[in-house]
DNA sequence: TATATTTCTTAAACTACCTTAATTTTTTTG
DNA sequence: CAAAAAAATTAAGGTAGTTTAAGAAATATA
């Protein structure tokens, strides 16, 4: 049994009958470090469940600056899901920081899903719902704590991603430069 | 017909029987200026849709500092989702900055009707999706811009709420000082 | 209508975080 | 394994946004 029908089964109860036509749906696909998954602008055909590695999802501003949205790692979603759902061009670029394999979902078999595994339905909102939950925290950290506060919590919340990526990423997921992290890491 | 009616035939195509099925689940509340439908703590055991009004969700920090969360108001949904899903005491605070009427659903009557009206499911998913993507778009904005760039976007974005807020309640959703923000005013 | 309360404004001193740029360390690639 | 590229460190000077405090304007309440 894979590690996505595991997934899935902590989550809903299913039989092992749909869980294979279920599993079925997905094509498995490795990427190399630093090769982009998703390119801004381009439609998102797939979203991603991945079974090895770890990638980021970031945006360019304005003034060309990159500022990661997200880190995704073993058995976590990712893909640009405004750009799968509504086929619009996507906001997001999607780059593998490490050798990842993923089982990928086109939105045809999602949308199959969708139609005849209503167990699909309940497992699908609930990684929603949960997203959502993590969206609004983070919303909530950025307004309320200072730089220092939101890197010691980053530190306790994700200690083994903190380890596997670079400060470079990691400041710019927090929102500063990866020079205030350097200085803010010898401070302590 | 009633204006959530209008607003879930706007997403969903649902007879009108089953419509009036999924009207009566709810419940017709009105809240005075400043009073508190949602406290920190307590249990969120209703969410609401509102007729009239504007409420405003709020958290404190470590510092016993308020900050918006979010702006709600007519046609809009609001309530602490993830209380009311998990049944977990809630994250936030809830206050009508005006005189507001709202229709209120029940835990219950949720489940009741996603049990029943499949329509009801699928206009909920459309619900917490474009809940999702306002979110990232906010997670986006807070990375990438500077105070005045967040409060141009804002009044663009909402001029007709800009219009009925203070000015000390957009700054607390901006994440900057009442003082910075007036500053901000003067310059244009 | 008067009083109390809250909101808004202004300004000066302060701080968190940025910019730039040079140096060192680590990682990648031929 | 050497050369090149990328990441991390350090430090000086700069800026966006905060703090504090006081007065003015608006709003709520008696």
């Amino acid at each position: 049994m894979n590690q996505l029908a595991e997934h899935i089964k902590s989550i809903v109860s299913i039989s092992d009958n749909k869980l294979d036509l279920l599993c079925s749906k997905f094509e498995e696909k490795t990427f190399a470090k630093r090769e982009h998954i998703l390119q801004f602008k381009y439609k998102a055909r797939e979203v991603y469940f991945i079974l090895s590695g770890c990638v980021r999802t970031y945006i360019f501003d304005l003034n060309g600056v990159e500022h990661n949205i997200t880190f995704s790692m073993e058995n976590w979603w990712f893909g640009d899901l405004q750009s799968f759902i509504n086929k619009s061009p996507a906001s997001f670029n999607i780059q593998a920081l490490e050798e990842t394999t993923v089982l990928s979902i086109s939105r045809k078999s999602w949308d199959i899903l969708l139609n005849e595994v209503p167990e699909f339905v309940v497992y699908t909102r609930v990684l929603f719902r949960n997203t959502m939950f993590s969206h609004e925290n983070r919303i909530l950290q950025n307004l309320s704590y200072t730089a220092e506060e939101r890197y010691r919590y980053f530190l306790e919340e994700y200690p083994n991603l903190s380890l596997r990526i670079s400060q470079k990423q990691m400041a710019s997921y927090l929102g500063i430069t990866p020079e205030f992290l350097s200085m803010l890491r010898r401070k302590k």
